[in-house]
DNA sequence: GGGGAATCTTGCTCAGTGCGCAACTTTGCC
DNA sequence: GGCAAAGTTGCGCACTGAGCAAGATTCCCC
């Protein structure tokens, strides 16, 4: 119960994961370093030991392999809703998700997420790689929100719950760049709280 | 008052927006012949009849070229939503600009935004580059509804609303595609009930 | 209604990218 | 130990993005 996770994955496992964390890690480090323009796929795949070609089979761009700490985030923040009350109302365990999300980025000790983060806000046309790193775990929020939800339509209201709530949180850790005026935590719970749905808890 | 908008525009802009309608146009048709991934740039701007140099002068891809239709009509929605009464609330007015563009879509008489719209079903691709699209009126939509707010946090709110508000309507439409039961517009309708954030009316 | 400025279009060119293919190496499993 | 599955790599090629400069078109004002 208390996540040993993949406690003995396979060797095989383990060394992907290595290798799209290295990727992953140069691309960070080469972009804070000289601007996401002037670097190369290739000159990321150097710097993590690997080819060209290699790195394609992990990212199918730069810039996927930059938010890939976002992705990865995100999808641990499914797990941390997966295992929330199935009698919750909905927006509470997104929000206590959420929130989660926002303390475990809080805590980073090395900040390399911040230092990507301002990378971005400086550079407008990574926005748009952001919105799909975002969007692209809708359709599994979705799927999670669902089984708490009944009555009429409620699969288009999951949907629903879902994107809003992602872009709640976009939104959300966006000011918060922008503003640091307060911690990370109040704004996403300030954020949260200005767009619960209609009729959060009559499931 | 009532709309001569840009009557007289110079024939410079003109023969632009032509020749942008042009390659999107192309870029619909084709895309629908064969399959976004079977055509070029080049294909398209032959089919426009502008060199591709020129292509790249208009949109940054084929998929850009594609969601122009999309692009025009949510800047459409912008200024239904300027034209609403700077005192009702938010996500009424919103709602209005909404359904604008709901019956809009559905007055269409060729049809063509179905056709593109079933394409980008089947290709899962194509959504990112949607959620982009929509995206990239987010700033501009949420200066228009900080004009209806007031109080603390407001500009973050008014982003939040922006946000959100576009999801729902995305969602909306994406939902309407794949299970077409109602009409657009009562979807729509049902989606925008599912999703008015706390407190619409405290402006 | 003429002429210079501003803007568009185009061809040329090239670095960068995506990806199929076919070896080759490493890991998993019995 | 040894075969199957999976991962890595080099090679090659079609496609793309974009800077540049020459030529065409439109604008604007005198």
């Amino acid at each position: 119960m208390l996540a040993p996770m993949q406690e003995t994955t396979g060797l095989r496992e383990r060394k992907k994961a290595a290798t799209r964390l290295a990727l992953h890690e140069a691309a960070l480090r080469l972009a804070a370093e000289q601007g996401l323009e002037r670097i190369t796929v290739e000159a990321i795949a150097d710097a993590a030991n690997v080819s060209r070609r290699t790195f394609s089979n992990y990212f199918s761009s730069k810039e996927e392999a930059l938010f890939h700490g976002d992705t990865a985030r995100l999808r641990r923040m499914l797990d941390v809703l997966h295992e929330r009350p199935a009698d919750e109302p909905p927006w509470t365990a997104l929000s206590a998700a959420a929130l989660h999300l926002a303390a475990e980025v809080y805590d980073d000790p090395a900040r390399t997420w911040l230092t990507r983060r301002r990378e971005v806000h400086g550079h407008p046309g990574l926005l748009a790689h952001q919105v799909v790193a975002y969007t692209a775990i809708e359709r599994e929020l979705s799927g999670e929100i669902a089984r708490r939800l009944s009555g009429p339509d409620s699969a288009l209201r999951a949907r629903i719950l879902a994107a809003t709530f992602l872009a709640t949180l976009r939104v959300g850790i966006q000011h918060w760049i922008e503003h640091p005026d307060a911690p990370l935590v109040d704004t996403i719970r300030v954020a949260l709280a200005a767009a619960p749905p209609a009729t959060p808890t009559a499931g």
